[in-house]
DNA sequence: AAAAAAAATTGAACGCATTCATTTTTTCAG
DNA sequence: CTGAAAAAATGAATGCGTTCAATTTTTTTT
C-alpha cells in the first residue's frame, strides 16, 4: 500500500504540473513566475525545486508529452502511406504540425527550442533531441518504405534525404512559430511547396516496357 | 571637427566591445559578468547600457561582422562556381563553415541562435534573421546560375531548393556548436553527404543527341 | 508511545542582468 | 568666463531564478 509520503509526492507533484500548465497558457512560459507557480500549487517555492529540477524541466515534461503523442500518430501514416511521395509526406508532416498547438503555445515551442540549442549537455536537451531523432527517423522510414513499393527512386539516400527534410520542417515550423500571426495553413503551404520541389526530383526513372 | 563629447563616445564604444569580445572568448559569453566587462572596458555598469541595449546586443556585433564577411566571400563562389553542382555547393558551404569560428565560439553560436528564436520581436533577431535570410539568398543564386549554365536540371525550383538546403546546412552547423568535441571537418563530411544525396536527384535529364 | 533517524518543507539569501534617480561632465549663449 | 541647459556617467536598487541552512513532518526503531 502507498504510504502517506508516496501519496502526498504525486499529489504535489501533479498539483505543480497543472498549476505550471495552466500559468504558462494564461501568461506565457517567460512571464509565468515561480512564485505563481508555486503558490497556485500551494506549495513553497523550495518545494517546488524539490519536484523540478528548474523551469525548465516543467516545459520538458509538456513538450515530452505533445511529442510522444505525435510520434504515435505518425506510426500509423508510415504504416500505411498515401499512394503518392507528395502525399505521403504532407500527411506525415501534417500529422505533425496540426497536432503541435494542443498542449504547447508558439511561446513555449519557441522556448524549449532555444533552451534546447543553448544548453546541450542538460537533460532537458539530451530528451529533447531524442525526440527531434526520433521524428527524423520516422520520416526516414516513410522513405524508405515507398522505396520498398517504387512509389520513389530506389537508387536515393533515404537517411540523407529524411535528415535534409526533418530538418526543412522544423526549420518552417521554427518559422511559424516566430510569428505569432502566421496560422498553420500558411505554414501548411509553405511545406506543401518544398516538399513539392523535393517530390519533383524523387520520381522512379521510367523502365523500359518489358525489362526485367 | 569631431568634439570631445564624440571622440570619447567612440572610444568608449571600441574600448567596451574589446573587452567584451576578448572575455567572451576567455570564459564564454555566459560567464562573462557585465561587471566584469564595465571593469575592463573601465566604465560603470550603468554607463555599459548608455551604449549597448543589453548583454545581446553586443553579440550581435560581433555576429554581424562574421556573416558579413562570409557573404562576401560568398559571393565569389557564386560568381564563379566550381564545375560540377556538388563541388559548387560543397564550396559555397565550406565558405560558411570554415570561417564559423574566427570571431565566435560554438557557445556564442549557440547562444546567438537561442537568442534570435526565443525572442522573435528583438532587433537582435530581427537583425539575425536578416542575415540568414541572405545566406539562403545565396544558396538560391547559386542553384539559379547552375540551372542557366546547365548544371542542374531547370525544372527544380531554385528557391525552394535553396531554402531546403540552407534549413540543412544550418541543422547541420547547429548540430556541430552543439557538440564541443565535434572537429570543422565531421560537419564538412555531414553537409557532403547531404549535397550528395541532393545533386544526385539534379542531374539534367539526358538530351537525345541532336535534339533542339 | 517516546526517541532517533530520515525525508521533505520552507522562506530568506544569493547571483546576476537590468533600471533609474542622482551627480558629474560637457556644451554653448551671453 | 560664467552660469544654465543638455548629455552622459554612476552605482545602488529591483526583479527573478535558484540555493541552502534551519525547521517540520513522517517513518523507523526500541
Amino acid at each position: 500500500m502507498a504510504g502517506l509520503r508516496e501519496r502526498q509526492k504525486a499529489k504535489r507533484n501533479r498539483s505543480i504540473l497543472t498549476a505550471a500548465s495552466a500559468l504558462f497558457g494564461q501568461v506565457g512560459y517567460e512571464a509565468a513566475r515561480i512564485d505563481a507557480i508555486a503558490e497556485a500549487a500551494e506549495v513553497s517555492v523550495g518545494t517546488f525545486y524539490n519536484y523540478f529540477e528548474n523551469k525548465a524541466d516543467l516545459l520538458l515534461a509538456i513538450v515530452s508529452m505533445e511529442v510522444e503523442e505525435v510520434l504515435h500518430q505518425g506510426e500509423a501514416v508510415v504504416a500505411a502511406p498515401p499512394a503518392t511521395a507528395e502525399a505521403a509526406l504532407l500527411a506525415l508532416i501534417s500529422t505533425y504540425y496540426d497536432h503541435s498547438l494542443v498542449y504547447l503555445t508558439k511561446e513555449m515551442w519557441r522556448t524549449a527550442m532555444a533552451l534546447s540549442i543553448q544548453h546541450p549537455e542538460t537533460p532537458f536537451s539530451r530528451r529533447y533531441f531524442e525526440l527531434d531523432a526520433a521524428l527524423a527517423d520516422q520520416v526516414t522510414a516513410l522513405l524508405r518504405g515507398l522505396q520498398v513499393r517504387g512509389t520513389i527512386r530506389r537508387d536515393a539516400d533515404a537517411a540523407a534525404l529524411g535528415a535534409v527534410i526533418f530538418a526543412d520542417l522544423n526549420a518552417l515550423f521554427a518559422g511559424f512559430t516566430m510569428d505569432e500571426a502566421m496560422p498553420l495553413s500558411s505554414l501548411s503551404m509553405q511545406m506543401a511547396a518544398h516538399v513539392a520541389a523535393l517530390t519533383g526530383l524523387l520520381a522512379p526513372p521510367l523502365r523500359p516496357v518489358g525489362a526485367s
